[in-house]
RNA sequence: GGGAGCAUAGCUCAGCUGGUUCAGAGCACCUGCCUUACAAGCAGGGGGUCAUUGGUUCGAAUCCAAUUGUUCCCACCA
């Protein structure tokens, strides 16, 4: 068989997913096995495969080859979220480019549009996703927008509303002049602005709401916002002010006359210690405008431009609005001073519009009652954080939770089943599963209602209202909670998610789950990192320096790329990206290649038998995996995937190919015998399948190439190998072999002597150190390339001498040996035994350390004694032989 | 402003309940090799006061405190 030198990954990986998919190998259904689910993260319809997405999804599919493979029955779930916000302004900007505007649209012509773009362009992510070799269970693939979800929405704000969870009310919430919609606390990002602090004159009412001779100074950052003023407040103990107690103030411009009030809120040390009072535009004068009672004047329209309230600015845009509002006061002598001022201004996350608090009405839901119970999920460890640290976080959210703002003011979403409609000349409202259903509670009340009198919110609800009922509905554990699949994959196992939606989804689907369900919607939590650059930035699409998933997967393999990445990213830890780290993945996949090439290059030999080297290779190889295994299994229990691959890498690359291989491998020509053959085989398979989850293409192709396979099947359906029973003292008996071998090779090295130049190796036999690798001899004159290996009584003369442990090791020269240079690096080697020597003496002459630690450790101590005694001694002994 | 985390080799990180896994790994680097599996490779090698300063201890990378630097989260004083 001909197999190319260099490891092609195209045809390979096209070539097993179709297989794959093809045998509906990644498909679940309940069965007696014990389940292992997962959800997929549902990313964004409008999204496309970013790092991010590669390194999570790489981790769900990693651990969910490695279970199925453990004998579980896996499900990979995916789908995709309808992401309100992001998808409308797609669409709303698509419509643009055709010269259509939303609003000459009706929503159900809207509707129309989104879902045609969504069928046209959505999901493509989930495409990409096969590309990397996903094992998802493509036949599930839900929306949460599609005929499952949606009504598992619908149905749950239903019950929320009914147990009293769901209020409407009147909030300070943060509006989007641009998409025109509130968004939440956490789509709220403050960026750093250079702005100014305004300093304006507010005189003192003279009773009459005309301006009296003295003035009060108010300092601020947004001017336009006196249109709205409905109070100055300042510190009660600020003895700058106490003489405008009960006192009223008139507001710039608009001539307005205001009370002054007084506060603690107020920071003295700020500005002028007096602060205007905008209830309508700012949560913190919201708020002291409930406390006194004031007056809330809304001067601006939703999409950021002056109102009626406004006055004469009615119609400008807010920042437009500012400078004209300062030019006018400045004219009009109304302005102290003007100072550079830097503060946060809290921007939209999706739209980046400057946020402007508004006061509107909206449905919240309320957070008193689930939240404790999500807090207890956590902190009772019946739900683990990986890495633990998470915890702080989100602890300290939940202690400090705010009920949640659920409505949207968009049209792609679940639209709020809340309807209303007049009794008596004032509004009630029903909310209900359907308009029927509404209409039939309606006419308890007024029997006339018809149909058309009801009107229905017209809101939808937030995204993550759909997202946190995720690993419920895709089961569709809320419409039908008995159905046997909801009982069979929930809980589901491991959820793997970026640490910034830990409090958007993660908290969420812990309330739900212990709201709908009674139980917790996952046993365990995988936070990965972020992906940065290499410059530690965050990868973005404004600074272009994000890599092309696809493209480097065409470069370096998938299974590359999936393992370079994984090598570098610890639980929690922030990835910073470079293309070198698939370089490492594509070198390994390429070493794999070779090593099967030299295998199936052997010729095999019936005939001949098994030599003992052989039998004793295979067994240690055997016991290395068996032992390495082991390490591998606490890693993956401890969700350490990146030491895990790390340990497999090595145990492949350095154990089986530059040790195990070579000690089989067969003189150049000659066959190798049938069962050591068949052994090696064996082993092959079993580094694949330990590596299969991390790279699946290649794992399954060399599979196949090893051995004959029926036409059904498939690495992904064997065992993974699991630890047994390993024999320590082979292990270490071959550890000694191999430190025989590379002190040769070094020796070698540092001399210049070819590797071709068979030497003789003799160890220094002390009082009854017996030769220590007695198995292994044969590989190490064979590895080392040794004409010979002996034990001696004494030194030889004119020989090289290395040390393994405190055994010499002599290897005889012909020539003349460069006797300055030998002296001088044991010299080195004396300085070294010595000063360790010394720091060990140290120790043992100290009554306290000899008396006060444990017997074995003082035990140990003295060994270190003996042992660099004896080293110092045997320097010495060449030193001075070289010296003669 | 409040809170949490981190600081070990050029880079990314291990290092569990203080003591032979105590100073490690991978990559990068240096030297020598195109040795018929692999130069995407082989063999060998150099490299760290474990951020700083104190403390506890017979003994500290490991525990404690402070300092410095750094990252993240929360709040958002107009």
């Amino acid at each position: 068989m001909e197999i190319a030198s260099k490891y092609d990954p195209h045809a390979v990986e096209d070539k097993w997913y179709a297989f794959w998919l093809e045998k509906k190998l990644f498909h679940s259904e309940p069965d007696g096995r014990q389940p292992y689910t997962v959800v997929i993260p549902p990313p964004n319809v409008t999204g496309v495969l970013h790092m991010g997405h590669m390194l999570n999804n790489t981790i769900q599919d990693v651990l969910v080859r490695r279970a199925r493979m453990l004998g579980r029955n896996a499900c990979w779930v995916p789908g995709v979220d309808h992401a309100s916000i992001a998808t409308e302004a797609k669409v709303v900007a698509m419509l643009k480019e055709r010269g259509i505007e939303k609003r000459d649209l009706t929503r159900d012509e809207f509707m129309k549009y989104a879902w045609e773009w969504k069928e046209k362009y959505g999901g493509i992510i989930l495409q990409q996703l096969r590309k990397l070799g996903a094992g998802c269970d493509w036949d599930r693939t839900a929306f949460t927008m599609d005929e499952v979800r949606y009504p598992s929405v619908i149905k749950v704000f239903v019950d929320l509303y009914r147990k009293g969870l769901i209020y409407r009310g009147a909030r300070m919430v943060n509006w989007d002049p641009k998409a025109l919609t509130a968004v939440s606390d956490e789509e709220v990002v403050y960026k750093e602005s250079h702005g100014k602090l305004f300093y304006l004159r507010y005189y003192v009412d003279n009773g009459a709401g005309q301006p009296s001779d003295k003035y009060v100074v108010v300092a601020t950052t947004r001017p336009e916002t006196i249109l709205g003023d409905t109070a100055v407040c300042v510190h009660p103990e600020d003895e700058r002010y106490g003489d405008l107690k009960g006192k009223r103030l008139i507001v710039p411009l608009v001539g307005r006359s205001v009370p002054v009030i007084m506060d603690e809120y107020v920071d003295r040390e700020f500005g002028t210690g007096a602060l205007k009072i905008t209830p309508a535009h700012d949560v913190n004068d919201y708020n002291l405008g409930l406390k006194y009672d004031l007056e809330t004047i809304n001067i601006f329209n939703d999409n950021g431009t002056l109102n009626e309230a406004g006055q004469q600015y009615a119609g400008m845009d807010r920042f437009a609005c500012r400078k004209q509002i300062m030019k006018d006061l400045e004219e009009a002598g109304l302005v102290e001073k003007v100072e550079d001022y830097t503060n946060k201004v809290g921007h939209s996350e999706r739209t980046d519009a400057v946020i402007e608090p508004k006061l509107s009405t909206q449905w919240f839901l309320r957070m008193d009652t689930l939240a404790p119970k999500a807090l207890e999920a956590v902190e009772s460890g019946r739900i683990q954080f990986h890495p633990e640290k998470f915890k702080n976080t989100y602890r300290h959210w939940l202690e400090n939770i705010k009920d949640w703002c659920i409505s949207r003011q968009l049209w792609w979403g679940q639209r709020i089943p809340a309807y209303y409609y007049d009794l008596n000349g004032h509004t009630e409202t029903v909310v209900a599963e359907s308009a029927e259903d509404a209409l039939r509670q309606a006419r308890e009340k007024r029997p006339d209602l018809q149909a058309a009198d009801l009107r229905q919110d017209e809101d939808v609800l937030d995204t993550w209202f759909s997202s946190w009922l995720w690993p419920m509905s895709l089961f569709d554990g809320i419409r039908n909670p008995d159905n046997p699949e909801i009982k069979y994959y929930y809980p589901t196992a491991d959820l793997i998610t970026a640490p910034d939606i830990i409090f958007f989804w993660v908290a969420r689907m812990i309330m739900a789950g212990e709201e709908y369900m009674g139980e917790v919607p996952f046993r365990h939590v995988y936070f990965t990192g972020i992906v940065r650059d290499k410059l530690g930035r965050k990868m973005s699409k404004q600074l272009g320096n994000s890599p092309d998933p696809i493209a480097l997967m065409e470069q370096y393999g998938a299974d590359g790329v999936r393992m370079g990445m994984l090598l570098t990213a610890p639980a929690g830890n922030d990835l910073p990206f470079d293309e070198s780290i698939c370089e490492q993945g594509r070198n390994f996949a390429n070493k794999i290649w070779n090593a099967l090439r030299l295998v199936k290059g052997w010729p095999v030999s019936d005939e001949l038998k098994q030599s003992a080297d052989c039998r004793v290779s295979v067994e240690w190889m055997e016991q290395r995996i068996a032992a390495v295994l082991e390490e591998i299994e606490h890693d993956f229990d401890a969700y350490r995937l990146s030491e895990a691959l790390m340990k497999s890498y090595k145990l492949v690359w350095d154990d089986f190919c530059s040790w195990y291989l070579e000690m089989i491998k067969p003189a150049y020509g000659s066959p190798i015998d049938r069962e050591t053959m068949s052994s090696t085989l064996d082993i092959f398979e079993r580094l694949m399948c330990m590596l299969h989850p991390f790279m699946p293409f290649i794992t399954e192709e060399i599979w196949h190439l090893l051995r004959e396979r029926c036409e059904h099947a498939s690495i992904m359906m064997e065992h993974m190998p699991t630890s047994v029973f390993y024999d320590q003292r082979l292990l270490d008996e071959f550890a000694t072999a191999q430190a025989i071998a590379t002190g040769v090779r070094g020796l070698r090295n540092s001399r210049g002597l070819s590797p071709k130049e068979p030497l003789a190796l003799m160890l220094l036999k002390h009082s009854d150190d017996a030769p220590q690798c007695p198995r292994f001899e044969g590989i190490v004159s064979k590895l080392a390339n040794l004409s010979s290996m002996e034990t001696v009584q004494s030194k030889p003369e004119g020989a090289l001498s290395f040390m393994v442990g405190t055994t010499e090791c002599f290897v005889p020269m012909s020539q003349d040996i460069d006797r300055e240079a030998e002296l001088q690096k044991l010299q080195a080697d004396l300085q070294y035994q010595e000063g360790f020597l010394a720091s060990v003496m140290k120790k043992l002459n100290n009554d306290k350390f000899v008396n006060g630690a444990p017997e074995k450790v003082v035990a140990v101590e003295r060994q270190k004694r003996a042992d660099a005694e004896q080293k110092i001694e045997a320097i010495k002994a060449q030193m001075a032989a070289l010296q003669a």
